[in-house]
DNA sequence: GTTCCGCATGAATCGATAG
DNA sequence: ACTATCGATTCATGCGGAA
């Protein structure tokens, strides 16, 4: 089954306002980082970051769906030697917006930057910051367990007393069925610090993650046919692998190479037609396919 | 040449005034977590644990040096499905008392406590938030250099092979100009990430963080015959590890039983004499030797 | 003496039940 | 309604006794 890409080119906050309420599964994005540097994109500067990021959280919430969930990664720069604090703020401004703060992922960038400062050492992990619109929100952690760990063969072989003993409280009822659990178990659930190694190959976006991380996330809050949404799509990591993954697909970039670029990158697969359950008008600058 | 250690009974925000202006070097410490431990401790409402710590933040800024470090290990706990915001809101109160919010370690905890939600996954990170009083500050980043770029490998055994599995990403190609320089060294400087696993095996006390984590710090920001102060002492990690790398320690503890196990754990090493340097009364339950 | 293996336990969190 | 208590769920580690 074909799924839809839709890719527009704009101001983001502007952008958002054409798609519908309530139609998004997922949100991944990497926002530009508040910044001095001018020569990707405008660069915000750390005292306006949160206002200037608020007005596009709102218009998030409106449309993500009220199953949905929204995956933010963000790491506050170092100002004057010290850690700015807008992500801090961010959290607590988006709150009041309405969004719960779900939870705090880590990303452990293995292979960080080299370099040397001597008042740090380098930094070696993002946040990746979970929002939700409410309390019961679709998650499908089967999808991304991992294999569990060498100590498990010694354990399957007998259960011990305590073991027993903690499982015991329902001794008249479930006794065996636990023990038949574990035994076929193989794979352990995740944590919430994901490990993973940065790309370095792209050398023009000056905040592209690997595809592992929004692949992880794709595949624990969406099913196939959901739609995900990258409102600062950048060169089109997320999307990219979102479609391949069969997800319907969201995109805005302001930058026109970047748009082209992710255009040209989304086209060869999507020849199917426009899915109007997306609900959203054709815009000027606008790609759907 | 011997160190001194002096460790006080009671309430943290009384006995702190006992202690001189700008006279510690180093303040490690891990208070009790909101809610949490109330068995033990009260038990501080999440509402309340900013006004609750302010005071003792202050006290804190008042008795380190210029020159010195703060490091507060802390963690925010789930209320009502989100999670709780104090953590944030005290660090931008800090703030607001004159603390530098110099940077965020993170402490991953390889072995983090078990268990399945609907919502969420294990919570395998902590915060290990570095405060300063001034821009300059004492760092030996010599001192906690290792082998191989990753200080868990070189401090605390290999990952294991589930480790390496469970690495969703492949390494990337490389980092481009820098690198082979990087490589050649034969140590190289740590990240912001430190890997241990919590020590949950004694039997005694409900086990507070691991000795590699303040043994770590402590070479970091100290040299020997600096002082160190634990304000939330608790079974004394933080000051045995300190007395065995030949820092003086200071301890504040609240809870009789802690106070007294801690004081005999001390007490065999030292039998020198009182350090007047450290400039502080003989208060009524106190050790000093 | 090494290596192997059994074993208790840990700053957890949710949902249901009880006051 | 709103808050306290309790049971259920689950994984990796290092110690100590055994081979």
């Amino acid at each position: 089954m074909k799924t839809t890409a839709c890719i527009y080119q704009g101001n983001c906050q502007e952008q958002l306002k054409l798609l519908a309420n309530d139609s998004v599964d997922l949100i991944v994005t990497s926002p530009p980082y508040a910044d001095q540097r001018k020569s990707t994109y405008g660069g915000i500067h750390p005292d306006n970051y949160v206002a200037w990021f608020l007005p596009i959280s709102a218009q998030l919430l409106r449309v993500l769906k009220p199953s949905g969930t929204f995956i933010l990664n963000i790491k506050e720069k170092v100002v004057n030697g010290e850690r700015s604090t807008y992500v801090l703020e961010l959290i607590l401004e988006m709150r009041k917006q309405g969004w719960l703060w779900t939870e705090e992922f880590i990303w452990h960038k293995k292979n960080c930057y080299p370099g040397k400062w001597p008042n740090r050492f380098r930094d070696a992990w993002e946040r990746l910051l979970q929002f939700n619109k409410s309390r019961k929100f679709n998650m499908y952690q089967e999808e991304v367990m991992v294999p569990m760990g060498d100590w498990a063969n010694a354990r399957l072989k007998n259960l011990s007393k305590t073991d027993k003993v903690r499982d015991i409280s329902k001794v008249g009822s479930g006794f065996g069925k636990n023990i038949s659990n574990w035994l076929s178990r193989d794979k352990a659930y995740p944590t919430n610090v994901l490990h993973l190694a940065t790309e370095c190959n792209n050398k023009n976006h000056s905040a592209a993650f690997p595809e592992g991380l929004p692949e992880w996330f794709i595949r624990l809050f969406t099913q196939e046919q959901d739609s995900v949404l990258d409102p600062f799509m950048g060169s089109g990591t997320t999307l990219i692998v979102a479609q391949r993954m069969n997800r319907h697909t969201v995109g805005i970039e302001i930058l026109p190479e970047y748009y082209e670029m992710v255009n040209a990158a989304l086209l060869p697969a999507n020849l199917s037609l426009f899915d109007i359950e997306l609900g959203h008008e054709l815009p000027k600058s606008e790609s759907c396919v």
